[in-house]
DNA sequence: TGTACATCAGTGAACGCGCGTTCACTGATGTAC
DNA sequence: TGTACATCAGTGAACGCGCGTTCACTGATGTAC
């Protein structure tokens, strides 16, 4: 039956976020229609008077998901010197926690290869998520601001490259990996520490 | 009909190769193995006689990409000095050559996020390669042989990352995360040069 | 404010399609004598 | 070396299944008077 205004507002919000994670979690092609309607309390048929197709759901969920990462990022620049801030995105990015919730994590890990195949539309979203997110990190590099820039889009590259190899490998070469990307990352921000050592071969 | 041990021997090779190539374009849950039979010249019947499931099928598929790719790294590190093919593996890695034929490439942007969602055996198959790939680039970074293999972890996160974000984004967006990643990584190996600057605002 | 009616969000059955996998079959290969 | 036969790589039809999408229907909502 027909359902307010309002509702109708409510259920696609629902729609839209339980798509971001849903996607993040299973992949856009190993996620059906059918699936994030029931996780919405909704019945699949419905789907079509909130989206055209699809895809046009994939580029909604991608944009709200890179809109939820780049908020946390920008609270956390509010509330620190943005050295400190960045060196907790980065923290944050290459925790277990993130490795083991890409549900809740950024997207470019769990989606880029999908999106990387997929519609031009889909890629313009993506490419604007990245640039928002280099942006925002550049605050907390250090250097001239092409430098600053420069060095967040490599540090994203990197954390993005660790977390996807992180979870695509055996649980101690992914650790590896993650540790050796926070101690080199650790030089890019102004602020610098030593760490303790680790070794490949430990994850043999 | 039957066929020759050496004729089947040479149909496996096919059809294990053509899939290490679909796979990495398309994607494992966008090729199917009846796609990878087509491609191999026989049809789909005969594919059990080849593999259990079509997962044993990627797994092979994945062994034979990452094979390919540290061969290439260990026929570069023959022909040049450490530092120097490190650098020129870097280069081929971020090159718009690269970028443009994942079926070609390195597994890791193309494959990660699925791997990431497979089974253990895949994951194994996967963190396998990784070190492989990490041990063979260390041989040209700079300092101790824990920096070494450091500091190799971390430049190959970058670039697979590099890789896939280029993919996934706008062209210009792409360019310039891979053009930064080309900049900060030249630092990581013995030889340094300086290059011309760019900026992420041509890239909107 | 109350009434009559058009709208349309949501339902659930149905569609055509491609998928991974199975199977009966074919006939060249490999082997035992 | 030649013959008889078992093996089995490869074929192509068939299977059950889940997918994205469509559609006739329902009944509460929104609106015109």
């Amino acid at each position: 039956m027909r359902v307010s205004r309002e509702k109708m507002q409510e259920s696609h919000q629902r729609i839209v976020s339980g798509a971001a994670r849903l996607v993040r979690k299973r992949g856009v092609g190993r996620t059906s229609v059918a699936q994030v309607m029931r996780a919405s309390g909704l019945t699949h048929g419905g789907f079509y008077r909130h989206f055209k197709t699809k895809d046009a759901l994939v580029s909604a969920a991608l944009g709200s998901a890179f809109r939820d990462l780049n908020e946390l990022l920008a609270s956390e620049f509010e509330a620190r010197d943005p050295a400190l801030a960045a060196e907790a995105v980065m923290n944050f990015y290459l925790s277990k926690e993130h490795v083991a919730n890409p549900e809740k994590g950024c997207p470019i890990p769990a989606l880029g290869a999908e999106v990387a195949r997929g519609s031009k539309h889909l890629k313009a979203e993506f490419g604007d998520g990245v640039k928002t997110l280099i942006s925002g990190l550049a605050r907390g590099m250090e250097g001239t601001s092409g430098e600053k820039v420069r060095k967040a889009a490599c540090a994203l590259a990197a954390l993005a490259g660790a977390v996807m190899i992180a979870r695509a490998c055996d649980r101690d070469t992914g650790r590896f990996v993650l540790e050796a990307c926070r101690q080199e990352l650790a030089g890019a921000s102004k602020s610098k520490r030593q760490r303790g050592a680790a070794s490949l071969d430990a994850a043999s």
